[in-house]
DNA sequence: AGCACGCCGACT
DNA sequence: GTCGGCGTGCTC
């Protein structure tokens, strides 16, 4: 008996077993086709063969007749197949939800797999001789016919459809209409599917690399045969691009494909521009810009092996690639690598794991690698190379590290901060103000001393809740009163830490009224198009103050910024979030190495109540390396990731003990299936208590080994799919979480 | 997730 | 008398 394995488009966890449709030999199935199944009560759904077996537990009353096959060939190997299902099984996430949503959305409805045929209209014979009169009669009162209809004549050879379609809005029912009464008809193109463009040897556009550029190049080509991790580790400006071009020529010249992942905000039209002038025809960009079709043509080229280099943002990992012999990943730190619902993956994590099943190397790229990856590199399992010398010789910034205890402030900004603001106001230079937003509850802070209170049971600050006047722990349930005077210095100047962009935009313009303040953040440029619009108008000099969150840091130069000011160091120190003073530095990294020009380096003054602090003054050398040695250091002795593995179960209702209940007996029952080898904290309520309306609790587990928690939690997920109290919430599950959020 | 079945409230 | 509220259970 044959019976098809087949997992469906919903979050069931489980395989469905199917027979076969009829008229169909056993040779006709292979994992990776879809198939068109009745499922439920009379529903027609799509679903993918992922194994063929030859019993099945089901009761034969059960089971049924899948209705067709869709896919003649599997729309991927099984080699990739093997990938979705890794994920499946390591994000703890429904195979069926994993693999549906990792191709494009017209193959999930259950379209078919080819490249659509342009269709090119021309004039019929009718058509060519039709003189009415008047001009032509019938189409007399049909304006848009007959605009068409003469755009159409214009052309001999005919139009293509899509062409009309942008000359013309709603063209399609004249189309039709007009080819009702025989005047034009459609013929559709012969287009070559599967004809690869030759690549072009073409040296010309490359620049010659440097010693440490070539040194890179030469040790990743060397190993180009098998899997090898790269972490290559470049300062800004040190030419990491270059290195990446060099190598995917060197890759495509062996007749191979390469993947290049790049993050969010870097995938700008300027940027696709540039890769397209090198690479042409054989290359493709997949990102959230594409229309339903052009994903799919993308998405097919890219798995017919007919394009070789692929770029794209976090999904393009999902791309088959036949012939693939590098993945390259371009600020492999970035967040924006990590999917923040459905299925939490790490596009970079799922690189590395794709380049050992498919035995290439993998190439992660950083100016400020992750400490996941600094751990890698000095556990020997990534091989560093470094770029350390600017390719244009422009002198870093200065970075001050500024004392504000007992300075009398403006809102969040010191006198002093105010007074170099005041200065390059008067240069028509322009200052850039970082306030880093992340996390929602803010600290308390004594300002005399610098006291942050601290859980005395876990290593993490305490969040204030204003409403109630306490301080609460969120790693566990630990919380106490706020007392009026500091416990350290008996002070009673204690003050919230964290100021949002909105304050600090309203401080200044009180402070500097004639100044043009621009603020960039999420909520200023939520507006399509309004982020361009402000980016232009940095560069023309309509703005002396930008004030902005990471989005600012990413990815944009800005020639006439001459200081930076991060305004709140603090709140990347010490947040309920112990990886914020990572992110911290990769921002003050990142922004100094992008302001100023090469005469005048300009300067970034870091405001802290700290100025001691081991982390910043690392940073204030511009020594991201010593930064890494302290902050692993510290991580290791707070047995914090890299030195532990996460996973969070988040639950939401908007009722708060529905989800505490839910949380409460998922707890009982992993301690009993641990027994004391994972260490689970909470539930407690998340950073961000509501969201939407609704209560959001979480569990952190960890564990000081994978293969331990993952034997655990395999059956343990599997059992809390089945509790009744799962349907009443909204459950999912972080495995490596970037954020607590 | 869908979808249907099923048992209690305000209405043509 | 019925339309419809969303609780619960199942899907090969």
């Amino acid at each position: 008996m044959l019976i098809l394995r087949v997992a469906l488009n919903s979050p069931l966890r489980s395989l469905f077993d199917y027979l076969p449709p009829d008229n169909y030999a056993p040779g006709n199935f292979a994992p990776g086709q879809r198939l068109q199944v009745p499922f439920g009560k009379s529903s027609v759904r799509t679903g993918i063969i992922i194994s063929i077996a030859d019993t099945t537990r089901v009761p034969k009353n059960k089971l049924k007749k899948a209705l067709a096959l869709l896919d003649e060939t599997p729309l991927f190997p099984t080699r990739h197949l093997k990938l979705i299902e890794w994920a499946s099984h390591y994000y703890h996430h429904p195979i069926g939800d994993v693999v549906f949503s990792s191709i494009p959305s017209s193959l999930r409805k259950g379209k078919a797999a080819e490249i659509k045929q342009e269709v090119i209209w021309r004039l019929t014979t009718h058509g060519k001789t039709y003189q009415g009169k008047p001009y032509p009669q019938e189409l007399s009162r049909a304006k848009k016919q007959l605009a068409i209809f003469q755009f159409i004549k214009q052309h001999q050879d005919g139009v293509s459809q899509t062409r009309i379609q942008n000359e013309f809005e709603n063209a399609r029912t004249p189309l039709k209409e007009l080819s009702l009464k025989n005047l034009i008809e459609k013929i559709v193109a012969a287009e070559k599917p599967g004809e690869t463009t030759p690549y072009q040897n073409d040296n010309a556009w490359i620049l010659k690399p440097n010693k440490e550029q070539q040194n890179a190049i030469d040790k990743i080509i060397a190993s180009s045969t098998a899997y090898q991790a790269f972490l290559l580790n470049g300062i800004t400006g040190s030419g990491k691009t270059e290195v990446y071009l060099q190598l995917i020529r060197h890759i495509l010249a062996s007749g191979k494909q390469v993947l290049v992942l790049i993050p969010e905000i870097g995938l700008t039209p300027q940027f696709i521009d540039r890769i397209k002038h090198r690479f042409g025809d054989n290359f493709v960009a997949l990102h959230s810009g594409l229309s339903e079709a052009e994903r799919l043509i993308a998405w097919l080229k890219a798995r017919d092996g007919t394009v070789s280099v692929v770029l794209g943002t976090r999904s393009a990992i999902w791309t088959p690639m036949p012939k693939l012999g590098m993945i390259i990943i371009d600020e492999e730190h970035d967040l924006s690598y990590k999917q923040q619902d459905g299925l939490r993956y790490s596009a970079r994590d799922l690189a590395l794991i794709r380049g050992q099943k498919e035995n290439i190397p993998v190439v992660l790229g950083s100016a400020t690698p992750s400490m996941e990856s600094m751990k890698n590199a000095r556990d020997g399992r990534y091989d560093e190379l470094l770029l350390s010398k600017r390719v244009s010789n422009a002198r870093l910034p200065d970075i001050q590290i500024h004392d504000v205890r007992n300075e009398k402030m403006h809102g969040a900004i010191s006198r002093y901060l105010l007074k170099n603001i005041e200065q390059r106001l008067h240069k028509k230079q322009q200052t850039l103000l970082f306030l880093n937003r992340r996390g929602y509850a803010p600290v308390i802070m004594c300002h005399d001393c610098g006291f942050i209170s601290q859980c005395p049971r876990c290593n993490v600050y305490m969040t204030f809740h204003k409403r109630k006047n306490r301080l609460h722990c969120h790693h566990c349930e630990h919380s106490e009163r706020l007392l009026s005077a500091c416990p350290d210095c008996s002070g009673n100047q204690l003050i919230d830490v964290g100021h949002g962009t909105e304050r600090l935009e309203e401080t200044l313009a009180e402070l500097l009224p004639a100044a043009k303040i621009l603020r960039i953040d999420r909520d200023s440029t939520r507006r399509k198009g309004s982020m361009q619009k402000m980016l232009e108008d940095i560069h023309a000099g309509d703005a002396d103050i930008l004030i902005g969150t990471q989005m600012l840091a990413k990815g944009h130069h800005f020639p006439n910024v001459t200081l930076v000011g991060i305004v709140d160091a603090d709140r990347g120190l010490f947040s309920v979030d112990y990886r914020a003073s990572e992110r911290m530095a990769q921002i003050l990294m990142q922004v100094s190495g992008r302001a100023g020009r090469g005469e005048s380096p300009g300067t970034v003054i870091v405001q802290t109540h700290y100025p001691e602090h081991p982390l910043l003054n690392k940073l204030a050398l511009h020594d991201y390396d010593q930064f890494t040695e302290l902050l692993l250091e510290e991580r290791q002795q707070t047995q914090l990731p890299p030195f532990s593995f996460q996973v969070l179960i988040r639950a939401e209702s908007n009722q708060q003990t529905v989800a505490m209940t839910f949380l409460n007996i998922a707890r009982t029952r992993l301690q009993s299936l641990s027994q004391g080898k994972l260490e689970i904290y909470g539930p407690v309520s998340a950073p961000m208590e509501k969201r939407a309306g609704r209560y959001r609790l979480q569990l952190i587990i960890q564990a000081g080994n994978r293969q331990t928690m993952k034997k655990i939690l395999t059956p343990w997920i599997e059992d809390l799919d089945k509790l009744p109290e799962a349907r009443k919430v909204r459950w999912s599950v972080d495995v490596d979480p970037q954020d607590m959020i």
